[in-house]
DNA sequence: CGGCAAACGGACGGGGTGCTCCACTTAGGC
DNA sequence: GCCTAAGTGGAGCACCCCGTCCGTTTGCCG
């Protein structure tokens, strides 16, 4: 585990024009992987379909739901699903495309904010109720894709975003000055846990487990906070799970 | 879902003398579920052989590692292995009985500093090392096994001192006085999503987020933690997941 | 309207897991 | 040492999932 460049990058010095900038050729380089447009009406329509169910499947039964599964909820044959998407990774990108640019905006939106520790917390706030109200959500976000460049670069996007939400809010102060921006993943994964087959107390358990931990990133702590995190937003699992 | 009967079991007013009269009563009722004394050798052997295994293969895969692992790894077909337990719910029990007491008696000890506030984060920390140590504990330890009294006695046992040491700490004003019981098991799940399939930065995420989390349940936050806890140490999974 | 390529869907082989049945082996009392 | 019941292991069945192949259907262009 030879450092970790992506940290190091996110903290690289740019000014506020660059970042701007920056945002703006994020935004534009994925015009879309999307639907290829020589499809024919039928093929079309089903196309829509199945990324409805999938929408649908992967919301209530997480990432690794059947694809089967997806297939006779869209009305649709498995080898119809596979023609359209050759691999499960494919489909996940094509319906978490919308969720990340949104969550990407979520942050610009918290950039917005004069106040910058109330622009960190809503940010957090919003993207774990991303996740409470899709299954998927995290995992999707958590999940490298190095095949779909523009999936990655609007993530990657949303990360540099937050990295600069978390400089702010250390600078005003609010911010504990030994938080980390790999502690979202932290964050992240411990709402799945807890959301993870917890049926109805589900939200109630997020948002407890959220208001804690953000009760904890305040700064005034004075106590030392001992383990440095070792995972990083850059390196995260290659492939979907399982 | 109507009420949360243990919870209340848990806060009713009991004294010092009736508590330790309780816990003894607690841990003389389990005398063992045990081997059941007449096996044949050679049965006795590989019911040994078949607890190492699963211990092992719990600890480093999980409670849902295949059956035929286990048997495989123990060097004994797979009928032996369901024959001795009928059930993936038995061998759990059986190989968890003893971390399960461990973990009563690491809230015992915990109970036994003078200062309530470093026994109730020792108690904490040491149960998520115990997970840690082993990613099926907090599985087992939040399943519930109606069937295998001996364990739920334990179990509940361990959860009634827990809750001793919560009104301890809270009495002595270190604990936040809105620290619900049922936190401990948003702090479990918390770590088991932090831990699942991160490799070798699982320690260090689990020490991060106990980290996290301790500071943030000590009291002196004035901030009001808005969402109460729906869900209760006591129901919980009636079966084993999958 | 006719024909062809695109699209479809179900069947199928392959791999994995849970659990059982049954023919063989062996411990241990006599 | 023998005999029997306890014990054993692996084959086998049922199920689920993945991903592909192939015979059939259908949109769409001429």
């Amino acid at each position: 585990m030879p450092g970790h460049p992506s940290r190091i990058e996110l903290e690289r010095g740019t000014d506020r024009a660059e970042l701007r900038a920056a945002v703006h050729a994020d935004l534009r380089v994925p015009p879309q992987d999307g639907p290829g447009p020589d499809l024919r009406a039928d093929a079309r329509h089903n196309r829509e379909r199945i990324l409805g169910a999938a929408r649908e499947a992967f919301a209530t039964r997480g990432l690794d739901v059947p694809m089967a599964a997806i297939a006779r909820r869209a009305g649709v044959g498995v080898a119809t699903l596979y023609r359209r998407f050759p691999s499960r990774e494919s489909l996940v990108v094509e319906v978490f495309a919308d969720q990340l640019t949104a969550c990407a905006s979520t942050v610009d939106d918290a950039l917005a904010d004069p106040d910058p520790w109330r622009g960190f917390t809503t940010a957090i706030e919003k993207i774990c109720a991303m996740q409470l109200a899709d299954r998927g959500f995290a995992t999707a976000f958590m999940t490298a894709f190095p095949a779909a460049t523009g999936y990655e670069h609007t993530r990657a996007h949303a990360e540099r975003r937050f990295a600069e939400l978390v400089r702010r809010a250390k600078e005003a102060g609010r911010l504990r000055a030994d938080f980390d921006s790999a502690d979202l993943v932290l964050l992240l994964k411990a709402v799945c846990g807890v959301t993870a087959d917890a049926g109805e107390a589900a939200a109630a358990s997020s948002r407890r487990l959220v208001a804690y931990l953000l009760q904890s990133f305040e700064a005034g702590r004075t106590a030392p906070l001992p383990p440095p995190p070792p995972l990083d937003l850059g390196h995260l699992h290659p492939v979907a799970p399982r």
